[in-house]
RNA sequence: GGGCUCGUGGUGCAGCCUGGUUAGCACACUGGACUGUCAAUCCAGAGGUCGCGGGUUCAAAUCCCGUCGAGCCCGCCA
């Protein structure tokens, strides 16, 4: 047997190590009678040192019995031992329990994906994978890889450029997503492709997205959207299955987008808990509440939920959910306490009379005991806040049930939105979205598009895609580009489509956050084995990091000093 | 680009608000004892530029300013 040495327990003469492999952990015995010289040699272990032995597997004697252990009725009387590598002590231990900074796991990855814990993840991330190529592979699908080194697209995403030696002045970009390539691949007549693919995106970081994420990527032609969907939905029922040992119904839900924004206020609801929005405006519709009065008259909304049990927060909790609020850029939370049915308590009672406060009650559903939330504001700001508040408030409240797993299908979001930044109507998807209908007004279009959401998290989502040139050329109307700049940025896709385009669409399903949830996880960094900080920086090899001189004119660069410029990479 | 939180022996934390002995605890580490432990136990020991720079003060881990690093969030991103 081969592994590290986890623990041990030397008491002089008898000696126990527990020694560490990817499968987990087995305790060694070394007697002072059976095998001296191995029990001498034990005696000496440095922890994490790599040491081979050879002895005999036992039942364990009476009543030494380990339960928590899954080898802890058997144990290896060692007869010989050889250390294969001494270890320095490790900067910090490597075990599931301990808390260890995570600039310094990230530094010494490679102990702490030594950790049982790390290496369930590994393995989990493994399954996702064998799950996915094993039902693609048996609804006929093929694995076709795309490259790396591609074209910037104008849309979406910051991209990470690849400079060109070969063509000074020039750059490649690493793929977003092999979009355009996928669809290339419908009009090769390869009419279902799929790929578990690496994306790249040059955004900031967060808890759940990353520079760099997986996906399976996969289109199909001559399909609608339920077509696609029924390819999805029982492989994530699988994947759950598998992993967590619980049944999901298929088909998943599906919500409308505007149900979606009026019921959760946003496009990725958690439903595994209720609280869902109320429009109040009936309520507070003649109300001298000045702050509500004015965001109605300015054509926006007044919306609140009932938080159950919300009543028992302190004044310091409810000052942080007015800070919750704030920070989603809404101009104010209202909360209401319902103590019974006909007392509420506000910090606005004065203003608003108790009739007002009882239709907002029942709007909501509050009953005594509930927190009332309300916000006036535009729209967007509303929900945005809203939505912000009922997450928080599940998390308070515990309201949100461990091992339920809510899948839904959002469907039906708009085709467009408007771009403050660039002052006109952009995709709110990409620009090859097919309209759900001959409307293509930029405010009312919606999309042939689906989002798959799960516990508040969004997994994925696809499209199915233009292919008539007729309706193409108005999308690219509303968003403004002439002829000229269609054929400049699209034209390769255009051509395509001139020979012969099935009807297609497809999807694209983020692996990591999967992974994340699957694993109970709070971070993508906590799934992925060599992840990067959220600077940016990998503190393990040091990247980013400054290149030669040599490099730099080789590839006809000049580095222009900026103000921001960091010395070196992470490490 | 912005907001918030954190940074103290190898590790995890306390001390900071209210400045004043030798910076405390646990784990790890080193030496010793111990023949059925399993987070072994017991005894002893070593180990600290309190992230860095500046300021206030008789005196700074503690207060102030700046800076670097880490995390979370907003903007951004499907």
């Amino acid at each position: 047997m081969c592994g590290w040495v986890a623990r041990q327990r030397d008491h002089g003469g008898l000696t126990f190590v527990d020694l560490r492999d990817r499968e987990g952990l087995v305790q060694l015995v070394f007697h002072p009678e059976e095998a001296p010289e191995a029990q001498e040699v034990a005696h000496q272990f440095k922890t994490e040192s790599v040491i081979r032995v050879t002895g005999e597997v036992r039942r364990r004697p009476e009543g030494t019995v380990n339960p928590g252990l899954p080898t802890g009725e058997v144990e290896v009387a060692v007869r010989t031992v050889e250390v294969l590598a001494v270890a320095d002590t490790p900067p910090f231990p490597v075990e599931d329990r301990i808390e260890a900074d995570e600039l310094l796991r990230l530094t010494y990855r490679y102990l702490d994906l030594r950790r049982p814990e790390m290496t369930r993840v590994l393995q989990l991330r493994h399954s996702i994978s064998r799950i996915i190529r094993d039902h693609m592979e048996g609804l006929a699908f093929v694995e076709v890889e795309t490259p790396f080194l591609t074209r910037s697209t104008p849309e979406g995403a910051r991209d990470f450029l690849v400079p060109a030696r070969l063509w000074p002045g020039s750059f490649y970009a690493l793929p977003q997503s092999p979009q355009q390539l996928k669809q290339l691949l419908m009009v090769a007549g390869q009419d279902r492709y799929y790929q578990i693919v690496r994306c790249l995106r040059d955004e900031a970081p967060r808890a759940d997205r990353s520079f760099e994420f997986t996906q399976l990527d996969m289109e199909m032609s001559f399909v609608n959207e339920d077509d696609v969907l029924r390819v999805i939905e029982p492989l994530y029922a699988r994947i759950v299955a598998h992993i967590k040992s619980v049944v999901v119904p298929v088909p998943f839900r599906r919500l409308t987008y505007a149900e979606m924004m009026a019921r959760y206020g946003t496009d990725r609801p958690d439903l595994r808990y209720g609280m869902e929005l109320a429009d109040l405006g009936e309520a507070f519709a003649g109300t001298g509440f000045r702050a509500f009065a004015a965001a109605l008259s300015q054509g926006g909304v007044i919306k609140g939920f009932a938080a159950p049990g919300g009543s028992q927060l302190s004044r310091r909790e409810l000052d942080e959910l007015v800070q919750v609020t704030k920070e989603r850029g809404a101009a104010g939370l209202v909360w209401m306490v319902v103590e019974d049915k006909e007392t509420i308590r506000s910090p606005v009672e004065k203003h608003v009379i108790p009739e007002e406060a009882r239709a907002a009650a029942a709007a909501t559903g509050a009953g005594p005991g509930d927190l009332l939330l309300i916000v006036a504001d535009r729209a967007d700001r509303a929900n945005v806040a809203l939505d912000g508040l009922r997450r928080h408030l599940a998390a308070r409240l515990g309201l949100v049930p461990d091992g339920e797993w809510r899948f839904c299908w959002m469907v039906e979001p708009p085709l467009f939105e408007w771009s403050e930044d660039e002052g006109k109507w952009v995709s709110v998807h990409h620009p090859f979205t097919s309209p759900a209908s001959d409307d293509l007004s930029p405010e009312t279009a919606t999309a042939r598009a689906y989002d798959l959401v799960l516990n508040g998290f969004e997994l994925g989502g696809g499209s199915i895609r233009i292919h008539d040139p007729w309706t193409q050329r108005r999308v690219f109307e509303v968003l403004g580009l002439t002829p000229e700049e269609t054929e400049e940025k699209f034209g390769h896709l255009l051509r395509a489509f001139r020979y012969g385009v099935p009807p297609h669409g497809g999807i694209a399903m983020g692996l990591d956050r999967l992974a994340m949830l699957m694993a109970g996880k709070e971070t993508l960094r906590d799934v992925t084995a060599f992840p990067k900080a959220q600077s940016g920086a990998d503190p393990l090899t040091g990247a980013p990091a400054p290149v030669p001189e040599e490099q730099l004119r080789d590839l006809g660069i000049t580095v222009i000093a900026r103000k921001d410029a960091k010395k070196d990479g992470g490490a």
